[in-house]
DNA sequence: TTATGTGAATCCATTCACAGCT
DNA sequence: AGCTGTGAATGGATTCACATAA
């Protein structure tokens, strides 16, 4: 019943999900400051840059640790080394990518993609005419070899990028892979167990929603006028 | 201070934002039930489709007003109506995309882009050697002719698809030009007034999330080892 | 004096649980 | 009897405001 030591595991843990997903954007920020020759920086001009609130920024890496000097700010340097940390990011992680049409190729020609750690390790399609070609340097395996080439080469993460139709499927594929890490570009809610963990990204819904907005945008005249 | 009728225009109003980001979840899930010829929906098995709790699903519904059936449950081709409505789909949008790269040409092929009320009205690019050229049957434009094309076209929508450098840049002219919706593909933080919706899709930071889960994962037994 | 780190207060989102309608 | 719609309760996330440290 007694923990021996709260030690980092514990500590690291009880990072809230709303802060694992703004940690990325401190990361890249900080990136490109210190690109700048930038060493220090305040929790309010970093907050600015970032497009958040300093209150918020500051809660935020205030679950990481005090990495901070109090009427100085935060070094460039160590800050990212903890958000890299935080994140994982010490160890490189293999990604595999289901699915070679353009959206396929702009996602292996990402440069920048290999940049933080991640390799994209492998590339696969159902497509007979072009499994067996070659997309920016990778191989492209067949559909029925998905199991073999997770093995080979350890990829822990996966990319849907084929057609909606396909995803589902591709998923319970790379699942029995053993891939329980999921980037999912297809239109289409994928339905796989709970310890996968699966994160969508939807153009249409983006769209969307950028068009609810403009709607209410339109509607704010109007709601104005009854006052008049 | 006494409000003629509350009408569609104030009741409409006041959905939630985390709900906004979900509805074209169950849009889409509707789509395709009404595909397969499902004509009625209970709240939990909608919600189990679109991987939500069936309480959450019938509170997001809630406030777009009570379109469902007691005892029965909701009609499909009214619910899609309505969320279609609540979302501004009834009237369609223009969109220009700004970049032609691998991915501006996957986003400007993407069909079923045009399928639930978007247009891609315009191709734009700075590089002289693509301006000029089609791409979908589209003409790409010159990056300095972009209020023109906007104008011309009455596109309401932007779509950054252009390397990080030119990111900024290219927001900046798309607010000059009038667009006040932007959806940004590059990897970086835009800043952009207020009154600018901007929404970004970001490949390094949906990775470096799903790092961090999978990192947790790993930590994960070493965690309940201590209790034993 | 300056800027971090953090309890307290507030706000928003989710879940619960049941009244109300079919 | 079944399922929606919604107040009440809960749980998280954000903001406030200040004690604390350099």
């Amino acid at each position: 019943m007694s923990l021996s030591r709260p030690s980092r595991l514990a500590s690291a843990r009880a990072i809230p999900e709303a802060t694992v997903t703004r940690l990325p954007v401190y990361l890249r920020v900080l990136k490109s400051m210190a690109d700048s020759a930038v060493t220090t920086v305040s929790s309010d001009d970093l907050a600015g840059t970032c497009g958040v609130s300093p209150a918020m920024l500051r809660k935020d890496l205030s679950h990481l640790g005090s990495y901070g000097t109090r009427g100085v700010g935060y070094s460039v340097a160590l800050l990212t080394y903890h958000i890299s940390q935080a994140l994982g990011l010490t160890q490189p992680w293999g990604v595999v990518i289901v699915g070679v049409g353009k959206l396929g190729q702009a996602l292996t020609a990402y440069r920048g993609f290999g940049t933080r750690g991640f390799d994209v390790v492998a590339l696969v399609d159902a497509d007979p005419s072009v499994v067996g070609t070659t997309v920016s340097g990778l191989p492209v395996h067949g559909l029925a070899d998905l199991g073999r080439v997770v093995a080979d080469t350890g990829a822990q993460i996966g990319v849907i990028a084929t057609p909606a139709e396909a995803a589902q499927w591709v998923g319970e594929l790379l699942v029995g892979a053993g891939v329980r890490s999921i980037l999912n570009f297809a239109p289409v809610v994928l339905v796989l167990p709970d310890d996968v963990e699966v994160r969508k990204v939807d153009l249409a819904s983006e769209l969307q929603i950028l068009a609810f907005h403009e709607q209410q945008r339109a509607d704010e005249p109007l709601r104005e006028a009854v006052h008049a």
